[in-house]
DNA sequence: TTCGATGATCGACGATCATCGAACAGTGAC
DNA sequence: GTCACTGTTCGATGATCGTCGATCATCGAA
């Protein structure tokens, strides 16, 4: 166990060790985008099953995995389901105005 | 010649026409944001020659293209030299506030 | 015209990436 | 225990990327 009780294979880094460029990879990726424009959607949290993409279920694994080494999403696990959210307020700790921004650019 | 008298190779894009993951992509290596950065600083227009940085003649030249294709900065052919500069208010037009966070994200 | 300088373009290379199906590991239900 | 379900991990494959040296096109100067 990293830091909190976290999922499976996860692992969620330190805020503070994530570099920009990281975070700008994260996000120059079409499916990623949109998953993080999903989740910054009312509600907060997903579901893993209701973030159905038209993509395989591995890729969207592999995806998740990204943003989440970028700092950008959390997993939760709960029983033997998965939960996803924006760690919107942290970046914004580390990112001031980085993750509004770039979310208003996307749908304007 | 495309839509102004622009320079060599060049061919600047319409803001209008650049999606936001291609600025995100663009800004998503090290060396070109490093280079935003370094043209974002007092002064606006940087001579080519100035950007010294320890990479080959035709990888620099390489990335500028990206960078230009991303909408992000301007070539100006003057004689035989060349400048470069940001295309800053443009981008701002486009992408509100998106160039501003992501500089001042950098040097935090 | 010939020369030197400048910056773009051209392959070529190794590395990284997005994608997939298949196999695996953890969980709740039976 | 066994089964079904869920999400991760594992290769593998084809595409894209960053990098380089070499070549090319353009310009001012001699």
């Amino acid at each position: 166990m990293g830091a909190k009780g976290v999922s499976k294979g996860a692992g969620h880094p330190a805020l503070c060790d994530v570099e920009l460029v990281t975070v700008l990879s994260a996000l120059a990726e079409p499916t990623r985008l949109r998953i993080v424009a999903m989740l910054s959607e009312p509600g907060g949290e997903r579901a893993w099953k209701d973030i159905d993409l038209p993509i395989a279920q591995s890729t969207l694994s592999h995806h998740l995995k990204i943003l989440r080494n970028a700092g950008l999403v959390r997993n939760r696990t709960e029983g033997t389901r998965c939960f996803v959210s924006l760690r919107e307020e942290e970046m914004e700790g580390r990112f001031p105005g980085l993750l509004e921004t770039v979310l208003h650019c996307r749908d304007r």
